[in-house]
RNA sequence: GGUCCCAUCGUCUAGCGGCCAGGACACGGCCCUCUCAAGGCUGAAACACGGGUUCGAUCCCCGUUGGGAUCACCA
């Protein structure tokens, strides 16, 4: 385990990075990271109708917003077309392929048929022993000669050995009738070329490798490490998909997710160390090894995941908070894009909400009364706390509020506990009708800091502005 | 259907022959308290089933059941 390790991730771009993608890689990120090894970057784009360079571009922003940084890549299948090719020429001289002249059409057939008979539906070898070539047929298609006897042994990292019986491995293709290679076979070739010790990917390729086995056995060339991942399923127990709510990446930082928070939830999905559950990148490429990786697929849990978050967000400072929190103060129309903010000032504001905030969404959405003067009084909110009872409490801080010289929240917290003797009430009942004419709504920081926050105008401007509603309501 | 994988609280998991089966999220209660959070304490909650092996099985073996994956000129 030295500098030797060289492992990939490689999506096929037919979709946004997910969360399941996003694990996978995060998982051969700390493998490498931890064994200083590299880590190469590759798209597997071998379907041309359905890979588009939108796809490409959002999994290679995905990786950057999440961190994974690669070391080589990211390289794009499509674009060593040769290399394939002259593979593919050397089994067909080998006699280790051949071509296939059956239709897609018929192919189609009998495989309904098998399926409905309940047979086994692989190919059926119906060209393996060509010896006259159709002459008038046209752009054959390239299969593997698979072995008919013996078995294959996939040793997996993460299941131990797991054997396949050759004969359940059917001659399938690895050149297109259009002369594009599949991904059964370039897969093997890019993991030769590019010298990749340890393939790690998800659990549903592991009855792939077999066939893959074979292709590098074919070549001769060593076979590396596997290590197959559980999968993600949703809370219904199936196969992670947008019916369970959001799976792509960027719609968790759109919804103000920290993407350390997320990487932390998902190195937890199918691993452990200890009770640990919070980690920085740091302990996780630290604490990270494969063979504590679990085998049972894992249900995904958004309630969970907005408690790292949480955590997450605890662990910033203020300050750090302001750049990450600005993108949504602009998305929610709370700040024009010019805004340049006192850091002073808002840094302390926003250090009473780290304890509420469980996204950045959430710390932007509070953020609102400090910042915005635009304030809508919550309608039930007001009905019960800006009202005929509480008007004299309101003009008895409003008027002791004007001649406060120090507008601290500690002064504020004595002007307050006179007031409280005065009326005779609890601080509730100063408390909430004040809050409510401050910020909108019966929720927020404590009090004193709002006050203080808010500053002097601003605060009695607003407590004027509650208590003249209250007069021309009646 | 064939093949392959998997099986501890609702969920993520610890456990690697002898534990009151531990932790975390979520949930309930209490405390703190100007609201809401945060925090502290606390409660409820699991070894799928059946056979073996063993002095003893959550743990090892087999089977059953259940779930998942995969069987394309997709990746």
């Amino acid at each position: 385990m030295t500098d030797k390790i060289r492992v990939r991730f490689a999506p096929s771009p037919t979709g946004f990075l997910h969360i399941g993608g996003a694990r996978t890689a995060l998982y051969n990120y700390l493998f490498t990271r931890r064994h200083n090894g590299k880590f190469i970057f590759r798209i597997e784009d071998t379907d041309q109708t359905r890979s588009t360079d939108e796809y490409i571009e959002a999994i290679i922003d995905g990786m950057k917003w999440l961190g994974l940084s690669w070391d080589e890549g990211p390289f794009r299948q499509t674009q060593r077309q040769d290399v394939y090719l002259s593979h593919v020429q050397k089994l067909l001289e080998q006699g280790k392929a051949y071509y296939c002249y059956c239709s897609a059409d018929v192919l189609e057939k009998k495989r309904e048929l098998a399926m409905t008979q309940k047979r086994p539906p692989g190919y059926d070898g119906t060209c393996r022993e060509l010896k006259n070539p159709p002459t008038d047929a046209v752009n054959p298609v390239v299969r593997f000669k698979m072995p008919t006897v013996g078995e294959t042994t996939v040793s997996d990292l993460i299941r131990g050995n797991v054997t396949f019986n050759n004969n359940t491995l059917d001659d399938f293709i690895i050149l297109r009738s259009d002369g594009m290679p599949t991904y059964n076979f370039v897969v093997v070739i890019d993991d030769i070329d590019m010298g990749i010790t340890h393939v790690i990917r998800g659990d549903d390729h592991l009855n792939n490798t077999p066939k893959q086995i074979q292709i590098y056995q074919a070549l001769g060339c060593p076979v590396p490490l596997f290590a197959h991942l559980p999968m993600i399923l949703g809370a219904d127990k199936k196969r992670l998909s947008k019916r369970h709510g959001a799976v792509s990446v960027s719609a968790y930082r759109d919804m103000g997710y920290l993407p350390e928070a997320l990487l932390n939830y998902l190195v937890r999905l199918g691993w452990s160390h200890g009770d640990q559950e919070v980690f920085t990148m740091q302990e996780m490429i630290d604490a990270f090894a494969l063979d504590k990786v679990g085998s049972s697929s894992t249900v995904f849990n958004p309630e969970k995941l907005l408690w790292i978050n949480a955590e997450h967000i605890k662990k910033h400072s203020p300050e750090e908070l302001i750049p990450l929190v600005m993108p949504f103060l602009i998305e929610q129309c709370i700040v024009g894009s010019e805004y340049s903010p006192d850091i002073d000032w808002l840094s302390k504001a926003i250090a009473t909400l780290i304890e509420r905030s469980r996204t950045l969404v959430e710390l932007a959405h509070s953020l609102r009364y400090y910042i915005s003067d635009d304030i809508k009084i919550d309608e039930t909110a007001g009905k019960k706390f800006l009202n005929n009872d509480t008007l004299p409490l309101l003009n008895s801080v409003i008027t002791s509020l004007k001649e406060l010289k120090d507008f601290s929240a500690a002064s504020i917290e004595k002007l307050f506990i006179d007031l409280m003797a005065k009326h005779d009430v609890k601080l509730g009942k100063l408390a909430q009708p004040i809050r409510v004419a401050l910020t909108g709504n019966t929720v927020s920081p404590g009090i004193y800091e709002v006050l203080e926050l808010l500053g002097k105008e601003i605060s009695i401007n607003r407590i004027q502005k509650a208590i003249n509603s209250i007069s021309n309501s009646e």
